[in-house]
DNA sequence: GGAAAAGATGTAAACGTTTACATAGCTCCG
DNA sequence: CGGAGCTATGTAAACGTTTACATCTTTTCC
């Protein structure tokens, strides 16, 4: 209506792309929208998300000439101004498997649920990649949430930022003061190997997680608590080394089944090896549970699918995403005062098939 | 050496930040590389990956300099002025379950390789989200695997700028050329359902996919062809909607069993639809596969896990995240002559007990 | 009716990089 | 000895934004 409709049209006509639609959306900037609407740079940034600074009909103008053109602003150079990027990192171990895939879950709606996006990066265990991963994120996250269990605070001190927003989940404690997240280890083996001994085993052994993991390690403590509760004596032989995988599972089974004295029962400090230890045993022709009784840790979905299904500890995978990137949220939300974090996500025994307790669950629930 | 080390050395003590450790390292930038070696910004920045119009010492000077501070580039900076960030995104329909998580290994390791970070989003079906997500993406990445179902022309040409660098996976073929990538869904239901039909089945249901999905229609396609191909007469109360969740594929089981004339086989349209048709079945005290055999689509790892072990249809699924990974590096690797990639995964059948077939393979073979 | 306040817009600096171009100090050759 | 041709470095522009500040116009108030 009341802007000049002559010269300021025409020459906008005569620069503008839009008449070939989609040909050059590739490298369209706020500087076209701005030409193409008649207004300074300034003008055409402030309508786009600062509405109130700027007349209603240019406030119009602009937004209409943007998604006309198809704009979308250049993160990387917002966020180098506005030191926000609105985005998360998330390292974890690996991406492999369904623990990994429900952390995510938890990770990725939360977020999104703020408007935050994720990069995501696997920092392969202990090497040099986590110090590559963590570099690659510089500038493009606001902050991040780490999980390794073979973080240390010489690690930290190399690879974090003095200051910068971490949440560390199920990372082995450090010195320097971080946002933590972590399971219940301990106590979660604890409850499943006193509930082993309660149905009267006697000898029960364990399959252990990767060396120098810190929830492995957490989870032999508990093991060797409830057994030494239990009044039952230690035995070095009972303790089989492991990697948390399905093929260690597997053999830890059988170097146990090649044992003088055989245990009853079999305490794995995750699924994926309870998973593979049964697949042992069965193909051993051993029983489950009756001749070996079998509990597991994590309870992923697929524990409850299994044939028999499996005991657990159960945790709320995706809730501890959640979780951490809720403090993770909170920590961007005010930049200040920091108190730290330090929670721990609890645990509760599910017992199903696997361990030969009377009072099971059933195995597949109808959905 | 041979460096004036006098005044220099003094002037960059003064205001090194150095002797006060991760202190301020959020901020350090290449200026304060520069300033604290002694060289101007340009020097510092060709030192550290240009090294060789650089002299020896100075580079050596500038790189020791770099890591004293932990001195990290700024991504989105770099990224504005050469156009690359070394980042692909990736688009998912959702992030739950084991046929993403295993898509996402195959990705996440390809880009890795190549020393190329992945950022992550969902984009819930169809939604308004999916055209966010693109934008978020906007600056932050040189390339896109994109997975939607329901993909369609006009939303590639309302979000996708013209040229970006995009590999569709699992998407409806679209008239504007892309690279794509698809899974022999018909090929795939048509071999399950004669196989079913081969094992003497003549009242085969269908457990459909989500409507408007793709694969759904595909698998449906085949499906219908295998029976006619078998000389049976499709019956429109054996094809049973759904969305690929195991909700849905109880729901629909039990809806088959209150049928008056019951199928005999079911091709549930995924394997999380089947198992949910298991739970239902064993649940009403259905024997399978004795009454009822059952086969379903994408071979997820669970699939031989559950009792019965899952006849289905077998996807590497890691690897159609690979190929498309490796789609796109070599699209980015080569930016001017653009002709179409149009592949398809080849499918393979896998007999478990679930479908009654004598020559079955165990459910839980030992890793 | 004029000054002050408010409103709308433009100008330019800044963010952290990379890189084309300019400059300075060499070495080398005729 | 005097340029030509290196080599090593510095200067400054550019990338696409946001925003403090300046400027111009309009309204408001006495």
């Amino acid at each position: 209506m009341d802007r000049p409709a002559s010269a300021g049209d025409d020459a906008g006509a005569r620069f503008a792309p839009h008449h070939e639609p989609g040909r050059d959306d590739l490298a369209v900037t706020i500087k076209d929208v701005a030409r193409e609407a008649g207004v300074s740079i300034a003008t055409a940034s402030r309508a786009l998300h600062r509405s109130e600074l700027v007349a209603p009909e240019t406030r119009a103008r602009v937004r209409e000439t943007a998604s006309r053109l198809h704009y979308t602003p250049h993160s990387g150079a917002r966020s180098l101004i506005t030191n926000r990027t609105h985005t998360i990192g998330v390292l974890l171990p690996d991406l492999y498997g369904e623990f990994f895939s429900e952390i995510m879950r938890g990770i990725d709606q939360t977020a999104h649920r703020e408007g935050y996006q994720c990069i995501l990066s696997s920092a392969r265990h202990g090497g040099p990649t986590l110090e590559g991963a963590l570099r690659a994120m510089r500038g493009r996250v606001d902050g991040l949430v780490l999980m390794s269990p073979e973080f240390t605070d010489e690690l930290s001190r190399r690879t974090l930022p003095a200051g910068f927003p971490v949440v560390l989940l199920n990372c082995p404690p450090t010195d320097i003061p971080h946002d933590t997240l972590n399971i219940e280890n301990y106590e979660g083996a604890y409850n499943m190997v006193r509930h082993l001994a309660g149905l009267g085993h006697r000898r029960i052994a364990i399959l252990n997680g990767a060396a120098g993991n810190f929830d492995a390690a957490e989870r032999l403590r508990g093991y060797r608590a409830a057994l030494a509760d239990a009044g039952l004596a230690p035995a070095p032989e009972l303790e089989i080394a492991g990697d948390f995988s399905e093929a260690a599972g597997a053999a830890g089974a059988r170097a146990l089944l090649a044992l003088a004295q055989r245990p009853t029962a079999i305490f794995a400090a995750n699924d994926g090896m309870a998973i593979g230890a049964v697949s042992a045993l069965r193909e051993a022709g051993v029983a489950v549970p009756d001749e070996i009784a079998i509990g597991g840790f994590d309870d992923i979905p697929m524990a409850r699918y299994i044939d028999p299904a499996l005991s657990s500890v159960h945790v709320d995978i995706s809730a501890l995403g959640e979780r951490a990137t809720a403090v993770l949220l909170e920590v961007l939300r005010h930049p200040g005062h920091r108190s730290f974090t330090r929670a721990t996500a609890a645990t509760t025994l599910v017992v199903r098939q696997s361990c030969g307790a009377r009072a099971a669950q059933p195995g597949l629930p109808v959905p």
